[in-house]
RNA sequence: GGGCUCGUAGAUCAGUGGAAGAUCGUCGCCUUUGCGAGGCGAAGGCCCUGGGUUCAAAUCCCAGCGAGUCCA
């Protein structure tokens, strides 16, 4: 990116000059001419520790000081979007203000909301969780405070470059910053397949803001190279800027960190709970020198600088920076947990769920006793005014939490057992020393979720071994887990059909949806606008293409010449154009045709997706606001819905929601469906909307039911009330995953027939064991208990008949060679049994092969007295046995069992183990002679 | 969305193809004035469910259900 890009008016009407760092060759703009370095750290310290940069304010202050300024200048002021970011697929979080407005409005497919416009956005970013507290600069949660801009080739510019430095310019000015001091860092933009220039607005040290002018996108045809990567220009270009607000409240009360600056009273109370003072009031001189210089030197460098040993000065440091990690993090749960974010083991869950594991490991580090949801409650104190939303959710917030740290001891207590066990087991083994390898802590760690810091805490507390523990750590622990499973990582996937076929739609206007005109039509005349493959395409249809999660209507296209109906057996949707699947035959382009959908499917799936908004309602009503629509599948016979939950759906609120779902239906409210701009369905309605996903362009269609106690963006055909939907009966719950519940349903008539196969299973049972239905459950467990009963009984019984049978076949004993010798076929009995006689009779020294003879398999078992199992092995003999039999077996020296399917040759098997037992006992008696 | 673990007695877990085990807890008896503790003994298992492989499966394979954990 050249220099040019950068040569702005404003710069030149000032007095700027461009000027080349000297420390690390960036280029900057500056009012000073004397100026040497960029100003940014590590070129620079923080020269306004100590020496604030301008008067003090707090965050309301600074927040609103932004928003107004840029009201007076034409901006419309808007409310923050929330921090889990629902109308994206890529991100989870809400990373910057920018993200608001992606995908669409950034790529042009919908307007604005506003232009320009201002906000202050909460952003959440974890890539940095490692740093947080230590550097004094870094935030888990930040506002972001931005204004844009977006701009159309070819139309009026709204503004671009010019405005924007001249409006950071007179900010800053307004503040009271010295401007001598404030330089413009050149640092081309690059990020999420956009890039542009940028400029980095810095003063003593300190980034306070960053404007990007966005106007190019990733291409591979593009010209301009950036990174190694090829751009060109978007027709779109845009004014993103990022203005920190917990920096500008930092630089106006040059505290020694930022975190000191933002929540100074949570930090008091921290400090207290963990019964230290603060290192600021103890050594303040040492604290103030370490916070300038932390941003351009490393640790020991500065330790060096002040004269002390770094153990001092981590020893110092150390408490307070993990106060501040409290400090931040909960303040991160805060905003996660109030918008709505549930913990999980999966995606924007487990991200709660690691910080809120973090904290309880720091907390417990600090040897704070005070529960963490306080703490949480706290943050969410100070941030009433500006945030009055958060209170509302502070019950849910406190289950949540409190229902976390439970698990999470949990884990810690299994951890501890499996890594003594561990060690236990292995220290038998090497009694002298025991090294834990990287390779176990890794296991520990990805499948136990045992870091190895708790690892060595376990062993340092195993004070009764003898053996020397030494746990191999590297340095690399994270890194090392982190490359391990990106090794493994899939590559994405394309959707080849969407792709082939937007070259062929392209030039094709779209499909108008007769489904939404006449929901319940069911016939109707279109024209062939196009057919190739097995695809048709009209001018107009009825068919309801494939979407959320509602499968696509099936029927017949009839052409109007001929008689020969053509079957539809699918319908997909492709940039508005509705491809028809065809399965016998083709159209001609341009021939009239009449259509006919399936009635008997279309209107399940209807009632199946009416159900499915009425039921995603009352489970917010019963659960929570927080309950979220996390993927939906409609069919003929039932539904199914996943919503986010934090806990296990009981059955009485899986009978609750039944009944507020039912309910609905009989007040037999009104579903309406409507095209609405999106930007004013989003303020009227809120980000709710968006449960089953977030759909395209600029008028989005909305399904409202009754007073609007749900509204949803939904493309599906609908009921036109929900009387219609007929009875709803959830059929089941499930946990699919940590923090998400399955909800199975079917409604209308599929209802009424799964009651009645219920109500069948339940006669059936009845009528089987001949009771009364409403006996079932006390019957059923009285059988199993006498199940249980006779199966006892049935083993003494056995144990007899072992004893009885002993003292019979000892009298069929035979004398082979001096050894005692028992060959006998048993009728009816089984294995288990026969090794009870078998191992008792060789106890008292008898050889026996013992031959049970059932309907359909022979058994067999052999047991060899102590003395003579190393000459006779009674494995060796079964098998023999059984290979008559046709089978196999074998087993330990003394004792062996096998069996085998020839059952008529069980008398011909006992033969031929005498004769082998003969065999082998004569060549014993010579060897011993 | 992907990876890795685990489901056995009331609890915690061994057993990884050849007869279901240990520890704690429970119960009974003995010891003790009583409690605590100890000694002896006993009860307690659809080895998560359903298929498959095998002469033989708690054990191996497949599917399901339930749980834990790491990553995007």
């Amino acid at each position: 990116m050249s220099g040019e890009e950068y040569s702005i008016e404003y710069f030149r009407e000032n007095g700027f000059m461009r000027k080349k760092c000297e420390k690390c060759g960036s280029h900057f703009w500056a009012r000073d001419r004397d100026r040497k370095t960029c100003g940014d750290a590590p070129c620079e310290i923080y020269s306004f520790i100590g020496k604030p940069i301008f008067k003090e304010r707090s965050l309301d202050e600074i927040r609103e000081c932004f928003l107004s300024f840029f009201e007076h200048r034409s901006h419309t002021r808007m409310k923050r979007y929330p921090v889990v970011a629902r109308w994206r697929d890529d991100i989870y979080l809400n990373i910057a203000s920018i993200a608001n407005f992606q995908p669409f409005v950034t790529s042009g497919k919908v307007p604005p909301p506003a232009n320009p416009l201002a906000i202050s956005q909460p952003c959440i970013r974890l890539e940095d969780l490692e740093s947080i507290g230590k550097t004094g600069r870094h935030l888990t949660t930040f506002e972001m405070m931005g204004h844009h801009a977006f701009n159309k080739r070819g139309g009026a510019e709204i503004y671009w470059k010019n405005e924007t430095v001249k409006y950071c310019d007179e900010f800053l000015r307004q503040l009271g910053v010295d401007m001598d001091s404030v330089t413009y860092k050149e640092a081309p933009w690059v990020g999420g397949g956009n890039a542009g220039p940028c400029l980095e607005i810095i003063t003593d040290g300190l980034e306070l803001a960053t404007l990007v002018f966005m106007d190019l996108k990733l291409s591979p045809r593009g010209e301009i190279s950036i990174k190694g990567q090829q751009y060109e220009k978007m027709d779109i270009y845009i004014v993103d800027t990022g203005y920190g607000l917990e920096r500008f409240v930092w630089a106006s009360k040059g505290t020694p960190t930022v975190y000191d600056a933002i929540f100074p009273d949570v930090i008091k109370e921290l400090v207290n709970a963990a019964g230290i003072e603060h290192p600021l009031d103890t050594h303040p001189e040492i604290i103030t020198k370490y916070a300038s210089l932390s941003g351009a030197m490393r640790r020991e460098e500065i330790a060096m600088r002040l004269g002390i040993s770094p153990e001092i000065l981590k020893d110092t440091l150390e408490p307070i920076e993990t106060i501040y990690a409290v400090a931040d993090h909960t303040k991160c749960l805060a905003f996660m947990l109030a918008d709505g974010i549930v913990p999980s083991n999966a995606k924007e869950g487990y991200l709660a769920r690691l910080v809120l594991r973090r904290v309880f490991r720091m907390l417990k580090s600090l040897g704070i006793e005070m529960p963490l949801e306080e703490i949480v409650l706290m943050q969410i104190e100070t941030l009433r005014d500006s945030f009055p939303e958060l209170e509302n959710s502070v019950d849910r917030i406190v289950e949540i939490v409190s229902l976390e740290k439970g698990r999470y001891d949990e884990t810690l207590l299994k951890g501890e057992r499996i890594v003594m066990q561990d060690v236990k087991r292995d220290t038998e083994k090497e009694p002298t020393s025991l090294t834990i390898e990287t390779n176990r802590l890794i296991y520990y760690y990805d499948t136990h979720g045992l870091s190895p810091e708790f690892v060595e805490e376990v062993v340092s507390n195993m004070t009764d071994l003898k053996t020397s523990i030494n746990v191999d750590v590297p340095e690399n622990f994270y890194s090392l887990v982190a490359s391990m499973h990106s090794s493994e990582e899939r590559k994405d996937e394309l959707e080849p059909f969407v792709e082939s076929m937007e070259e062929k739609t392209k030039s094709i206007p779209a499909t108008m949806k007769l489904y939404y005109e006449e929901p319940s039509a069911v016939e109707f005349d279109a024209t062939v606008l196009d057919s190739f493959d097995d695809f048709v395409i009209l001018d107009k249809t009825l068919f309801f293409p494939e979407g959320g999660g509602q499968p696509a209507d099936t029927g017949f296209l009839t052409p109007k010449d001929r008689n020969r109906a053509l079957k539809v057996v699918d319908a997909q949707e492709v940039e508005g154009v509705i491809l028809h699947k065809i399965e016998n035959g083709g159209i001609s382009k341009g021939a009239a045709i009449s259509g006919r959908i399936d009635a008997e499917r279309r209107i399940p799936h209807a009632r199946h997706h009416s159900a499915t908004h009425v039921v995603v309602c009352a489970a917010r009503k019963v659960l929570g606001d927080h309950v979220w629509q996390a993927g939906a599948q409609k069919g003929e016979k039932r539904a199914r819905i996943d919503i986010t939950h934090f806990k296990r759906i009981s059955d009485a609120e899986r009978r609750e929601i039944e009944l507020l779902a039912n309910r609905m239906v009989m007040e037999d409210k009104e579903i309406r469906a409507s095209f609405e701009d999106r930007n004013e369905a989003e303020q009227k309605y809120g980000f709710g909307i968006y449960q089953g996903g977030v759909p395209p362009g600029k008028k989005i269609r909305i399904v409202r039911i009754g007073a609007d106690e749900d509204v949803q963006a939904c493309a599906g055909t609908h009921c036109s009330k929900t009387g219609e939907v007929g009875p709803i009966k959830i059929l089941r719950t499930e946990r699919i995953q940590d923090g998400i519940e399955r909800l199975e349903y079917a409604a209308g008539e599929a209802a009424v027939e799964e009651v009645q196969a219920q109500e069948e299973l339940i006669i059936k049972s009845a009528s089987v064991l001949k009771v009364p239905y409403e006996k079932l459950p006390s019957t059923v467990k009285r059988f199993f208990e006498e199940w249980k009963q006779l199966k006892k009984e049935n083993e003494r019984l056995r144990d007899e008949i072992a004893e009885l049978e002993l003292e019979r076949l000892k009298g069929q004993a035979q004398e082979i060679s001096g050894v005692k010798v028992i060959t006998a076929v048993l009728p009816d009995a089984d294995t288990k049994e026969m090794m009870k006689i078998a191992s008792q009779l060789s106890d008292d020294n008898f050889l026996t092969i013992l031959i049970g003879k059932r309907e359909k398999r022979a058994s067999v078992v052999s047991s060899v007295p102590a003395y003579l199992k190393d000459e006779i092995n009674a494995s060796a003999l079964v098998k023999r046995v059984c290979e008559v039999l046709g089978g196999s077996g074998g087993g330990k020296a003394e004792i062996a069992q096998g069996g085998g399917e020839k059952v008529e040759m069980v008398e011909e098997a006992r033969e031929e183990g005498l004769k082998f037992i003969e065999e082998l006992l004569k060549k014993i008696a010579k060897k011993l002679l």
